[in-house]
DNA sequence: CTGAAAGCGCTAACAG
DNA sequence: CTGTTAGCGCTTTCAG
């Protein structure tokens, strides 16, 4: 079990620079010796201790990653893809769940991130404060940010504004007028979040319609639960009830979904609905959504954050992921039937 | 931000011995030396690497932990629990997400779990072969399996058998007799699974009620599209439909909600519906179910498997969390408005 | 192509 | 209570 390159070395009869050359690759090794370390490695279940050779290669293989949530459909999409990637590679992943508020969050910056024990950092839906990202830079290694444009790190991410206009004028291009958003929790002035994005592309899409006075929106969690609660409160009404929801994500949608039916309110009949993300189960409930692909995006960030590792020049900048409408039956059947658009 | 515990030593004007014991608390230090070395480290930001450390104590801080999925309730919900127990401790958690017949997991018990890195491994819900589990108990650390029963390794587990038993006479004592288990994909004569042991629950209750001849069960994906696929082929035939379905998980049950719907199926007016799990979108979905409380699983494990690391002798034996049942509308409503039990 | 020696950052004896 | 020394397991000069 506690095997060291040098029992290997021992084993192949030669010193444990030879064996280190034959098993790393690196250096001239003649074919037969290496042939032989190898063999003996193999031999004892021998494994190099990255830790050991971080020490003196400064590269530990390893990767950190932050996340403010696993159990969410995104999140846990991306997570996914990221693993795969970073495993095909041969890195580690090690994952820290940080909450916006928590105490913990500091500890993760501070203490854990600074621990060098990463060749890379990846951020993933996290909106850094300024002093978090100074501290993010000066761990000096190389950083990528996903789902969220960070200033000074180089982010991939989704046009925001964009998707949620495109939802909003589909609703719209099917002939809905009172259109009601409902977003994800939106700390106050803080227009360069996810939420505020969204929420933006929403404002926007409906005064380009001239519907600036239709325009209504309810904050609440970016889960089920929350969809509920936000869709109960915008359903609740039957007198000023919305014909149409465009739900900051899938979840939400879903939630709305549940509290419509609730509510006697009929979907796609009386209310028709689009999401964003393009998890499994919006097509499960016949959901339209504006498809992210967070597990594709996972793959192609390693592949970034890994080129950057391997001292390939990272640009500092923003990277939009194309998205797309996929129209489902929450929408598409619900023009005909909605009572009043 | 490079700094070394020789840096913050120089600084203190203490050699690099009496830094280390100063900032480990570890050793004899007068607290007026302590306190200069703690301020020099603060001051430069120093952090120990635990890397280097664990060259030397033998003590990584870092836990391996293998699941076989990320993004389904039961194992995202344990996953946070066991991040933020790991989290309060000082310890990083590495995430190995193996899928059953991969050509990668071979290499995560054969490379990435053999390269010393670990503290502890932690299998959560993985059933692995025989040659695995000899594997893993090569180590020589500390291990603990979660949601499985491995013999030889501590592990925490429910009585699967008893929850299904559970959920199935919820189903009897309101009067069902045409109940279909619809469960998780069980590998031929493989009874020791999760999904062999609550399909076994199953038989076991309908087998008491005297009802061999009622046995009906699918076969299909833990997830929400799985439960709708298998819900659909239940339902599909109205002249042989069942009055209540038992799932092996909230996911299923929720497909099988679904799949009812397209059907014209009312739930819970002409079909009852019990899962297990216990996650928060069961309460959304008014969903009966037996409650296995995965976050606080993973709490406890964490606790648990710490408590080896630290040397304190683990016992090999499998250890029972308590589980129950949570009525909801899915079912206390529905014995009253089947057409025919 | 191969070996000897130095050293990555840290902690653990062992003297003082 | 503190400093000196050795060494964890590995890679990398630098000679040969």
């Amino acid at each position: 079990m506690g095997s060291a390159i040098a029992d290997v070395a021992m084993r192949a009869g030669v010193s444990k620079a030879t064996a280190s050359r034959a098993l790393s690759g690196k250096g001239y090794v003649a074919e037969a010796t290496r042939q032989r370390v190898v063999q003996a490695a193999k031999e004892i279940g021998f494994v190099a201790s990255p830790n050991a050779a971080g020490l003196v290669t400064g590269h530990t293989k390893n990767i950190g990653v932050v996340i403010p949530f696993i159990n969410r459909w995104f999140f846990g999409a991306i997570l996914e893809g990221v693993e795969e990637a970073l495993l095909n590679r041969g890195y580690d992943m090690t994952l820290y769940n940080i909450h916006p508020g928590s105490a913990d969050r500091d500890r993760v910056f501070d203490f854990f991130l600074a621990r060098k024990r990463f060749d890379g950092v990846l951020a993933i839906g996290i909106e850094p404060t300024p002093a978090e990202t100074e501290r993010l830079l000066r761990l000096g290694i190389p950083l990528l940010s996903v789902g969220a444009p960070v200033a000074g790190i180089r982010s991939l991410t989704i046009d925001d504004v964009g998707a949620a206009r495109l939802a909003t004028e589909h609703l719209l291009g099917l002939g809905f007028r009172r259109i009601t958003h409902i977003g994800g929790p939106r700390t106050e002035g803080d227009d360069s979040s996810v939420h505020g994005r969204r929420l933006r592309g929403y404002i926007e899409a409906m005064t380009r319609a001239d519907l600036e006075g239709e325009l209504r929106f309810e904050l609440t969690a970016m889960s089920v639960p929350g969809g509920y609660d936000a869709g109960t409160r915008a359903l609740r009404d039957p007198s000023c009830r919305p014909s149409a929801v465009f739900a900051a994500c899938d979840e939400i949608a879903i939630g709305v979904m549940i509290a419509a039916r609730r509510l006697d309110v009929r979907v796609p009949n009386d209310l028709a609905i689009v999401g964003i993300d393009g998890h499994e189960h919006a097509e499960m409930f016949s959901l339209t959504t504006v498809e992210q692909q967070p597990r594709a995006q996972g793959l192609s960030v390693v592949a970034d954050l890994l080129a950057a590792v391997s001292g390939e020049q990272m640009a500092t900048e923003v990277v939009e992921m194309p998205v797309r409408l996929v129209v489902r039956e929450s929408t598409v059947s619900a023009r005909v039937n909605a009572a009043a658009v």
